[in-house]
DNA sequence: AAGCATATTGCAAGGGCTTCCATTTCTTGC
DNA sequence: GCAAGAAATGGAAGCCCTTGCAATATGCTT
């Protein structure tokens, strides 16, 4: 590394000017500069990131995995707005084992970034801490939420609407002819997950007059995976369910799965509704009716919201809902012939 | 930030031991050690990043895209075996307009990054300049390389073996009787497609003794993409073609499309053979037929030179080369009853 | 052409950090 | 209990960077 003595000689001026021109501070004329610029790269010295105006900063963008296509697909979106604003976007990923969330915003905050976006993070998950959060506020970091809520932190949040997915969703299959509808969705200490259920609640007891405790019975708990999905959807089956709402689009692929293996046929015997609609979900067999999230307007208004952030501009620091929409495709048919089976429960 | 005074008073020791403890330095006791550390939080002073052992440094790892679920695997694969090493991950993403591979790596060199892994990067590309590489390798960064080639770079390279895919794919289709084999692929500027045409030509040459000439007619070059596999499908069906070999599922997507809206059915009237076997491709309609690259080991073994590169071990820079696999799903069949058709060329 | 205002520059002072070295403290063997 | 060696520590010198200030250069006005 070059000491500023060696710079200076090289460039024929003083310790200060380089120092100034090192610094961005004002007073050096552009004729110096220079001279000191040129020095910089003839000793082989590393502009120092400041004087490069390339980029307006880095960006950090937090997903929890990427194994569901929603995430790379939420990530692309992200980091093409990003990049239109000459922001350098820096995605972590955390891995079961791997690296947690924590332990990426530290790294990030080492690397001085400007921002950072939470995606599906510690905030939608009810039971974790979130003093996290409310100390990179209280520093002045910028930060913008997707997919999740936590009450009292000050800071912008952009969800879909979980409910109303729901409520379409249901909706749907009543007009279907569905009245046996189950619903295989992720744990409820997530957000998404328990606005998902009051939803799917409320259109459970409004479109078909079940009671709670009826609508309740039709909801079983998996984990967020293809796996997962199949073990809800199978519950959900062996109740006597015509068709299946998912939480995922990758819950539905399993949901398809147990329908199958119970040797049912999609959407002959079983409907199944996916919720994400990514991108490869319209290849598959059957091509899924899903609810759609729109990813590409909840990536672009955090983008725009997390740069007025940086930029000093004040961000109402609410949550931003925005409307899914119902995509049909062929999974889901009118209910079939009814099979009168004895459940108990 | 606090200056070393205020952490020596604070500390009750002497600027001379908060400043070797802040480096790491010998000579101090953990005594003092720990009671400098516990004024750096009482000042709510940040430890400087090497004072925090957790992490054994950056690594970057730099993909084309995420819209491939191709791209997605191989850094979820990457970032678990990175991370199991201790080693803290940046997934750089380009995209159109947006970040250039040189940019990324500019900003990952400022933060003083460990090594970096390349997935399908210029490296791979026959017409890009590979001066770049270069410059990174004779400043000592370590650096690996994933799918791709280029010659005359010190630094190790992990790649399918492209060609033996393309002769299994082509085997498995004569068995089915097919003759009239057709191939979908990217740009052949690019290494990893420039070696499926080679490894095409040659299985047709081989299989079913076609001149060179003849094999050449039935490549058909598409972007790497749905839409690029449906044109250059298109092109193969019209010429005939019973079954189609694709670079990628994506673009076998784009084929299966082709076919449907040619009229044609899969597999009964036209097989097609993906190339990835990424995650999804199970649940497709119909279920992909294709070649899996070997992905988990791909990545570990590119995880594990770096290792070695950044631990100073080093490692023979030739180039690693992984078989690939067929997966046998049901978008191949037997050839459909022969159409007599008119074809020129 | 002289005078004035402003911008640019280097000197030198000052502060922060590192490191050499002498001193103190601790450990260990007798 | 004592001495010898090793480890830890602080003082102070020295290096590097920043910045106030004065000197100089430049350009504009009268």
């Amino acid at each position: 590394m070059a000491t500023l003595a060696q710079i200076a000689a090289e460039a024929s001026v003083s310790e200060a000017t380089v120092s100034r021109v090192l610094n961005g501070k004002p007073g050096v004329s552009d004729g110096a500069r220079s001279s000191v610029l040129t020095a910089l790269d003839v000793l082989g010295y590393e502009r120092p990131a400041r004087l490069r105006q390339r980029s307006a900063g880095l960006v950090g963008l937090v997903v929890p995995e990427l194994e569901n296509p929603i995430f790379p697909a939420f990530a692309q979106v992200i980091e093409d707005a990003l990049a239109r604003r000459r922001f350098t976007p820096v995605l972590c990923t955390q891995s079961p084992g791997g690296i947690s969330e924590d332990e990426y915003v530290e790294s990030l905050l080492d690397h001085g970034v400007a921002g950072i976006i939470f995606v599906s993070g510690k905030h939608a998950d009810t039971r974790a801490d979130h003093e996290r959060y409310r100390t990179l506020l209280s520093r002045g970091l910028p930060i913008v939420f997707v997919n999740g809520y936590a009450e009292g932190l000050d800071a912008p949040f952009f969800s879909a609407d979980d409910r109303d997915a729901m409520d379409l969703a249901v909706s749907h299959l009543v007009q279907l002819g569905h009245s046996r509808i189950g619903l295989a969705i992720g744990p409820k200490r997530f957000v998404p997950s328990a606005r998902k259920r009051e939803g799917f609640l409320g259109a459970l007891m409004g479109s078909l007059g079940q009671s709670a405790k009826e609508a309740q019975s039709w909801i079983q708990e998996g984990l967020f995976s293809v796996e997962g999905g199949a073990a809800a959807a199978r519950g959900l089956l062996d109740r006597g369910a015509t068709a299946v709402v998912c939480g995922s689009d990758l819950m539905a692929l399993g949901a398809v799965r147990a329908a199958r293996e119970a040797g049912g046929a999609v959407p002959a015997d079983v409907s199944v509704i996916g919720f994400d609609d990514s991108p490869l979900i319209q290849f598959l067999d059957p091509p899924l009716t899903t609810v759609r999230q729109p990813v590409s307007a909840m990536g672009a208004a955090a983008v725009a919201a997390l740069a007025d952030a940086i930029d000093g501009v004040p961000v109402p620091a609410h949550e931003y809902v925005f409307k899914p929409e119902l995509v049909l495709r062929g999974s889901t048919g009118p209910v079939p012939v009814p099979v009168t089976v004895a459940v108990t429960g």
